[in-house]
DNA sequence: AATAGTCATACGTTATTGCATATTGTCCGT
DNA sequence: ACGGACAATATGCAATAACGTATGACTATT
């Protein structure tokens, strides 16, 4: 996505867009979470007890993200086949 | 925890800390990201298409918070908890 | 009452933010 | 291949807000 169509989504400047992805500065709190948003991603706070658990959960989100969705179930155990 | 342990462990001042309590300003993406880290938690960004399953993890860790770490199958499968 | 521990606020500094503009990059037609 | 037009990204500068330091108010404990 280009800077100026996520500028236009988010309401943030195309300009403080690029400095942010360039790392040249620290965002406020209010403006990550606008581009996460946007860029269909939540951000949310994990408890470190749950952060094991959590990582299994996001690999197998991306390895299989163009294809269909997969149950909940499959997450974990993984290999079974099974459809909706 | 007390603003002050919390301003030592985070290298934030206290006053500032109090602000971000009461909401009075919008912090950083870094003082957000330390304060989190100290309480424990890991601030991540999760899919969209993630978030129905991620919502029923963090359900169960919050909810079994004192007890044993249960197993990964246990939470999605677990006692027939399920609904939404 | 004095002390120690808590959170809140005022003020100066420094950084992000917003706006305008410049620079770079890409795709065409000639 | 060259130049133009348009899209995309980067930068300069002023305004605004977070940050850092110092200090005050409030409560409880001795």
């Amino acid at each position: 996505m280009s800077q100026r169509t996520l500028s236009s989504r988010t309401g943030l400047p195309q300009g403080h867009i690029s400095r942010i992805e360039s790392g040249a500065v620290d965002p406020r709190l209010s403006s990550a979470t606008k581009i996460a948003r946007t860029l269909g991603f939540e951000p949310m706070l994990i408890p470190r007890r749950a952060l094991p658990v959590e990582l299994g959960i996001l690999r197998e989100f991306d390895s299989g993200a163009t294809e269909r969705r997969p149950s909940a179930i499959e997450l974990l155990v993984g290999d079974g086949e099974q459809d909706e």
